[in-house]
DNA sequence: AACGGACTATCAATCTCCCA
DNA sequence: TGGGAGATTGATAGTCCGTT
């Protein structure tokens, strides 16, 4: 979905959310109109640019497969489908799993999900961070095993284009977003910690999810616009 | 990890049409 | 009549990718 242009954070934060409100083992009509979707993600101008922008997600998320929309000529009815964009209709993971398990013993493994806290959304996390921040941070929530783990989480820039297709831009923008907003701490560890012959000690970042961060009000980081001023000394203009 | 150029999908504005 | 959707178009923010 974050892909070319602009990034698609839109459509992936309206499609995450499309989830979130689902309460039953199959999908269930939303009927909420486009400024109150674009007032949830804190989009600029809500009653008309923001609610163009979540009219926009919306038809992108409907021809790439991932809902179906019903226009009955003023409230479109939206029903999530299958998050692996094959038109299929959506099932809880769960429930799919446990269908799954009576034809194969793959079920659990085919279905297995993470479940993002009520809080991302209630405190406003998904409003704050960019399309690149909540990449980041289900990509290391998926890494971690859920929400129960509290794991020291690494993989290269060349693991995040193979297995999540992320680009190292996405990578780096995100992570760093992420520990800005208090929701990722990073430490630097030795790659080889148990091999004390190795003759060079190769250190790479890993990272800490901080998941009760959660809990708490997202803070609002306006973004910082890179504007170059002219030097007074008749130096470049720097910006530290 | 950082940088810079190329690329491109998104965004915003505007108009028109449809439906309740 | 008002709200929502569809179509079009120019500008540009953000991603991709090669290089250092």
């Amino acid at each position: 979905m974050l892909r070319g242009g602009r990034g698609g954070q839109v459509r992936l934060k309206l499609y995450l959310s499309y989830l979130w409100l689902q309460k039953d083992d199959t999908a269930r009509e939303l009927a909420i109109r486009h400024n109150a979707w674009a007032t949830l993600l804190d989009l600029p101008d809500p009653e008309k640019a923001g609610a163009r922008r979540i009219a926009d997600a919306q038809a992108w998320l409907e021809e790439h497969d991932f809902i179906d929309v019903t226009r009955t000529g003023r409230l479109n009815l939206v029903t999530v489908l299958d998050e692996t964009g094959v038109g299929k209709p959506w099932i809880a993971p769960g429930a799919a799993a446990k269908k799954e398990k009576e034809t194969s013993d793959l079920g659990a493994l085919l279905h297995r999900y993470i479940q993002i806290p009520q809080t991302f959304w209630t405190q406003g996390h998904i409003a704050v961070l960019s399309g690149a921040a909540v990449a980041m941070f289900l990509t290391l929530l998926c890494e971690n095993g859920g929400l129960g783990e509290d794991r020291a989480l690494w993989f290269s820039p060349r693991e995040a284009e193979s297995r999540f297709a992320l680009s190292e831009d996405t990578r780096s923008k995100g992570l760093r977003e992420l520990a800005h907003a208090g929701l990722v701490t990073t430490k630097r560890r030795p790659v080889n910690e148990t091999d004390f012959q190795a003759e060079a000690l190769y250190m790479r970042n890993v990272h800490f999810l901080r998941l009760e961060r959660l809990t708490e009000p997202a803070a609002v980081t306006p973004r910082r616009r890179v504007v170059g001023v002219p030097d007074q000394r008749g130096t470049s203009a720097g910006t530290p």
